[in-house]
Order: structure tokens, then C-alpha cells, then sequence
DNA sequence: GATTGCTACAACAGAACCTC
DNA sequence: GAGGTTCTGTTGTAGCAATC
């Protein structure tokens, strides 16, 4: 892709306004990104092969995980300059902040002014509580310069041609603008203190938000700042009103939701074909009226039903639903909430007999293998 | 069932400590 | 003092389990 080189210079020196450089870069300038780290020259690099292992168990995946999220953070900001040199541009370059704080990645003039700042974050699709971090104190977040980026990631296998097993894959990534989603962040947590705060209270030292349980102060316990848990939707306080502002609640509510569903999708597309020995997976969806609503995924007779989606239904919507699958050749569904544990039932007709819950995914292999 | 508080575990850097 | 080892704190990602 061409970019035009004097706008591309003036956005990453944080020459624009913040609303201009988010769309900016969330249309234009991530996705080119994104692009480019999912051809093969890059993902060759990042890529498993044959006779490589890594850890299964979730503890020691954690490793695997920090270091696909630090490559990929190093990648961005490879790219990203390459970007720069494709157009012309040798006077920027994209660095890294060495320094254990945020952010992450600078861009730099080569007489060292600085432009726009950007933190990485990282989340593995089918991880079953994606808790990448954003806790930066809004005292240290610059508002016309600072960005948030997040990927999401999976590992993706790859035909028998290419010389690796399985590579990152990412399948989407989300820029926030740093402040406000900061903002965000501190409305909802400030407005929502636990009960047993005794006589103290929440708030913030120089460093660290600071939690308080019955009287006693403590440092936060590396909760604020958890990606999935910053907001929600129609949250009884809500902040004032902003463009800006506006822009970082829906696209985190619909990042929210991306995130999740992504997920699901690859839990299927990995899951489906080991319960029923098919690499045939297809969406279902409602049609009511108009309107086409998805709901989950089906591999001959299995479906996945992702629960968030399916509880929004009135229960005639619910039979009906369920008489649409059972009549699609379905008798055995899972339900999975947004933590992907699952519920087997047997169906039949609009009827569903709970058999078994599964806490987790693996558990619900490991389970069927066991049987 | 959803939310929230707490814990796990890796890499890494730098300080503190130990031995020669 | 040099060099090696251990400890501590920070960053990062995620899972478990008690509570709402």
C-alpha cells in the first residue's frame, strides 16, 4: 500500500488531532500492519516446525504467550519503519522503549523529537480469560500522542506445503486512544469500589492504583487495567459526554465482542472436528424477519451455541431457534459462556436435557477421550 | 451465571550477597 | 576488587475460585 509520505509524517509526529490520528489509525495504518504480519516472510519467523514443541499446560504456556506478545510488539515497530522507508520517508524511524515502563514502541525523528507513542497488548483468541493489562496512571499518558494497540492472535496451521507446523496468525487488531480508554478505565473502577472498603478508600499514589480492604491500603492487585473488565455496556454511572469519548465506548464495546466471538470460532474450528471427526464446520444463523442473527457454529450433528448471543432471545425466539437446529440434523449441543466453560445437552425438538458441564475446553476433550 | 479478588509463572534487570 | 550467584522487583500473560 502507497501512503501519501506528508501526511504519513505529520500523523506519527502526532501533528493532528487525536481523533483524526485514531481513525487514521485504525483504517489506514494498522491494518497495513496487520497485513503485512500475516504473510509468510513474517510469520516463517514466528513459525513452529516439525519436531518443535511447546508447552501445553496453561501455566508454562504463559512463556510462549509473553514471547509471541513481545515479537509481535517488535515486529510492529520493524514494519512500521519499513513502512517508512517504502515512502520515502528517512528521517523517522519507530523505536523501542527500553525502559520498563510505557509505553512500548516511539516514534522518533532522527534528531530524536519524539511523535506518537504506542502500547502493544497481545491476546491469544482462544485464551479462556484474555487479561493483557493496560493499568498506565493517566497522569503519565500523554492525550494528542498515545495509543493503544491490541492483536489478537491464534495459532494458525498451515497446508502441508509450507515448511512450518503452525504460526501467530493475527486476526484482528484494535487501536484505543490512550487517555480517554484510561479515562474509561478509572470512571468505571472509581465508580464501582469493593464492599468491604471499611473506612478508606480506592484511588491512586504516585504509581499504582491503590485498593483498600477494610480500613488497609494496599497496592492493586494487578486487576485495574484488565482489558476485558474496563468497561460495560450501559453502566449505571456514566462519564460526560465527548466525541472522543463516544468513539473509545463503542469500539470497545464492539472490541469486547470481537474478542470473544473470535475465540469462540476458533474453539470451534479446533474442537468440532475432534468431537465429531469432520473438518466440515458452517455458522448458524436466525433469520427473524429481516434480521440474521448468528449464533454459534455445527459439525454434522454438534453445534456451539455461545451464550451471550443466544440469552438475548425471548423463549419463543429460544424454540424456535432450537427447532431450526434440531431440524437442521443437530441432537447434541454445547453451550459455551464468554469464558468458553460449556454445558453438553442432548436436543430434541425445541427440548434440551443437560448431560454434563465442562469448566474448560481442554476438560471437555479430555473428557470425551476418557468416555 | 457473571463478576471480582487473588494467585501463578515466565523473562529480565539490577541490587545484594558470597567467594576467592 | 572481580566474578559468580541469589534475591527482589517489574513487566507481561493468564487461570482459579470466592462472592455477588
Amino acid at each position: 500500500m502507497k501512503f501519501d509520505a506528508l501526511s504519513l509524517q505529520k500523523f506519527l509526529m502526532g501533528e493532528c488531532e487525536p481523533l483524526e490520528t485514531l481513525v487514521w489509525l485504525s483504517d489506514i495504518f494498522v491494518p497495513e500492519i496487520v497485513s503485512r504480519l500475516n504473510t509468510n516472510d513474517v510469520r516463517q519467523r514466528l513459525g513452529i516446525y516439525a519436531g518443535e514443541k511447546i508447552p501445553e499446560n496453561e501455566r508454562n504456556l504463559t512463556d510462549v504467550r509473553n514471547r509471541v506478545s513481545l515479537i509481535l510488539e517488535y515486529e510492529l515497530a520493524r514494519i512500521a519503519t519499513c513502512i517508512l522507508e517504502d515512502n520515502g520517508i528517512q528521517n523517522l524511524f519507530w523505536c523501542y522503549v527500553v525502559a520498563n515502563r510505557f509505553p512500548d514502541l516511539e516514534v522518533r525523528t532522527t534528531s530524536g523529537e519524539r511523535g506518537l507513542r504506542v502500547e502493544v497488548k497481545c491476546l491469544q483468541s482462544i485464551a479462556e480469560e484474555k487479561s493483557a493489562n493496560f493499568d498506565t496512571l493517566k497522569k503519565d499518558i500523554h492525550p494528542k500522542t498515545d495509543f493503544v494497540v491490541v492483536f489478537l492472535w491464534e495459532w494458525k496451521y498451515d497446508s502441508q506445503e509450507i515448511k512450518w507446523n503452525r504460526s501467530p496468525f493475527v486476526h484482528k487488531a484494535f487501536v484505543f486512544h490512550a487517555s480517554t480508554l484510561a479515562y474509561l478505565r478509572d470512571w468505571y473502577w472509581l465508580n464501582k469500589p469493593p464492599q468491604d472498603l471499611g473506612d478508606g478508600l480506592q484511588g491512586f499514589d504516585l504509581r499504582y492504583a491503590v485498593n483498600c480492604k477494610n480500613g488497609i491500603y494496599n497496592q492493586e492487585e494487578g486487576n485495574y487495567g484488565k482489558l476485558l473488565r474496563i468497561w460495560k455496556k450501559d453502566f449505571e454511572y456514566q462519564p460526560p459526554k465527548s466525541t472522543l469519548l463516544y468513539h473509545t465506548v463503542t469500539d470497545y464495546l464492539s472490541f469486547k465482542k470481537i474478542v470473544i466471538t473470535e475465540g469462540f470460532k476458533n474453539l470451534a474450528y479446533l474442537l468440532l472436528p475432534k468431537i465429531t471427526g469432520s473438518n466440515e464446520i458452517y455458522p448458524i444463523h436466525y433469520n427473524d424477519n429481516n434480521d440474521q442473527y448468528f449464533i454459534g457454529w455445527q459439525s454434522k450433528n454438534v453445534c456451539f451455541i455461545l451464550n451471550s448471543f443466544f440469552s438475548m432471545f425471548s423463549k419463543k425466539r429460544k424454540n424456535d431457534i432450537l427447532v431450526h437446529i434440531f431440524t437442521n440434523g443437530a441432537n447434541k449441543i454445547y453451550t459455551f459462556n464468554d469464558r468458553y466453560d460449556s454445558t453438553e445437552y442432548d436436543l430434541d425438538g425445541s427440548q434440551m436435557k443437560k448431560i454434563k458441564k465442562h469448566e474448560k475446553p481442554k476438560y471437555l476433550i479430555q473428557g470425551l477421550v476418557e468416555n
